[in-house]
DNA sequence: CTGAAAGCGCTTACAG
DNA sequence: CTGAAAGCGCTTACAG
């Protein structure tokens, strides 16, 4: 069934048939609710490909990373491309994923010049990649999931992770923690740099000078949260409260501390990042965790919006969020207790 | 640049430069090497919406799933998912997913009418499911990761769910456990069920009437693991060992007893099956997990090949597969032990 | 070995 | 309000 079987069987145009079909005004009531009935009785659907090709539109968003360090495996990842398929299923769009082999400029460059896609979300972009700037030279409209530093502008959504580590580490502070360290994501990541700095900042703030040895940069992994504090309470002098880049990492950090025998909430006070992930569950967590929150999830529904918009013609300055992190205070943090031994203590807290 | 203007460019007609891009074997070598070095270096693409109106051939592979249910929220999902993609690219294809917000059925009939896909793996079927007679309808290739009932031949890949089942039961058996349970996925899913028939078969060969008691089915989630486990063991007569269908749900059990004071590996013995999935090790697990082992991000990439090669014409019997499964001890498992008060032990392995 | 021509199934100015 | 015609950018019998 196509359109010019349907056209004949209803004794109309193509031309008619189309127009009633999608939505112009210029056609009768009548004819178009003739057409409507038609195509809905006899199942006709506009062939995908031709109207493609026709409109130059394919209503499909690429969403593309490379198959080496392939982000299907990683939560964040996936909960974000869960928000992303919903959303961009509700407003008519398919989502095409590409795992890329070898050259992701070269594989960008193919996709813009094959129409298979109408833009590209990209995610998980390093620190010093040079994508934006190839981006930018093809036609294709894109959005980025974070922001890296870059001298023209482009569509992004991205949380405020600098707000976010100088709300943990003025808690930690406000609690009277002296010794904060952090544990932040890998380090070629423009987010583990805002969180980096969000840390330094806070502790600058209060008259403390960051302690290099207490920032750690690593994929945010169970097996990660587990080995850097695991290393970070054998320091001479360990810190005594652990800020997590997420709730994964928190959960290694929590098995350290176990196998440690130190308790969370009283020897030391824990939190991370909540990406509100499926399957992990801070508040379920012994201790609760304390969190900085913002549903990634949320953030891919959001982008689906936007990146269509983009399609449509919005502008670009009409598509750049930045988006506040909530922080929810759970039983994982509280004042440091002063230990015999222990050169910094909360001694003011116990007063 | 299109062809037309590629071909202009060569001195060539649109149908030579097109036959020597495609690899036809009546074009002089010469030619040849002439259009692939110009075409590269002016970077022509041919456009995929103007290939695929002319062929009918998408070279996308779809994959759809209801949005109630989102499974993108599940780990087994995504980890097959990884697969697919993954050995899709390698040979050319994209992958389309598409989250199905209401009917399904109708759904995969808008897909196939529109030719945005060559072909659907279809995932997560539930028993009786009427899909199978739908899509037998509709003229697009289809493959099922799974098996359900069916009056007629359909290309599948799926594990020896029963095998798996019938393997682990008899290991508990080999050791001594008569007080098997079998913590199941769920009800109407087709692998539960031959899971659950694996499980009951095994037992009645060893002259063991199954207890119904010892049946649970539930998504397999760390949270029904945990509360399965705390249900079971509450029973007048608790099961000995515990089969669990994947890791996750283990994880849950393992949570369970640690709560409980119950040593696993000598108070009660756990097993599940292993679907390889990132993030979880039953191999680092204390006490490491004895596991049934099926890669499930294997089964992706094998599938990618088999739809593939289903949409150059392969025949249906050529693509079905069922795979064994491996079955991997560790120390998780081990015979039962005989307290005071308990009806049935294993005193038999005392000697 | 190469090319002119038709066709894939739509959309969309344009004319009436 | 409706229709004839051109065009989107390829592929592929067919003829030579």
């Amino acid at each position: 069934m196509n359109l010019k079987t349907l056209s004949e069987h209803l004794g109309l145009s193509p031309t008619t048939v189309s127009r009633a079909l999608n939505g112009y005004s210029d056609v009768a009531r009548e004819t178009r609710e003739r057409v409507e009935r038609a195509a809905s009785e006899l199942g006709y659907r506009p062939n995908a490909n031709a109207k493609r090709l026709a409109t130059g539109r394919s209503s499909i968003i690429g969403v593309s990373f490379p198959t080496g360090r392939n982000m299907l495996v990683d939560p964040h990842f996936i909960d974000f491309l869960a928000g992303l398929s919903e959303e961009a299923a509700a407003l008519d769009h398919d989502i095409l994923i590409s795992a890329i082999k070898d050259d992701v400029g070269e594989a960008y460059k193919r996709m813009a010049a094959k129409g298979t896609v109408d833009a590209l979300v990209l995610l998980g972009l390093h620190l010093n990649n040079d994508v934006l700037e190839l981006m930018q030279g093809l036609k294709l409209p894109f959005i980025v999931h974070g922001r890296i530093p870059s001298d023209f502008a482009y569509a992004y959504l991205d949380i405020d992770n600098h707000g976010a580590l100088v709300q943990a580490t003025r808690l930690m502070l406000q609690l009277g923690h002296t010794r904060i360290a952090n544990l932040d994501g890998p380090v070629n990541q423009s987010f583990s740099k805002a969180r980096a700095e969000g840390w330094r900042e806070a502790l600058q703030g209060a008259g403390i000078t960051p302690e290099p040895a207490y920032l750690r940069h690593g994929q945010m992994t169970e097996e990660n949260g587990y080995i850097f504090a695991r290393e970070l309470m054998a320091l001479p002098t360990p810190p005594t409260a652990l800020i997590c880049s997420s709730v994964i990492m928190a959960s290694g950090v929590y098995r350290a501390c176990r196998e440690l025998g130190l308790s969370i909430g009283s020897d030391v006070s824990v939190m991370a990042h909540d990406d509100d992930l499926p399957l992990f569950y801070p508040e379920r967590m012994d201790p609760p965790l304390t969190v900085t929150r913002s549903p990634i999830r949320a953030a891919g529904c959001e982008m689906a919006r936007m990146v269509i918009n983009l399609i449509n013609g919005a502008s670009i300055q009409d598509c750049q969020q930045v988006w506040p992190v909530d922080l929810i205070f759970r039983a994982s943090t509280a004042p440091p207790i002063s230990k015999p031994g222990s050169a910094v203590g909360g001694a003011e807290k116990n007063s």
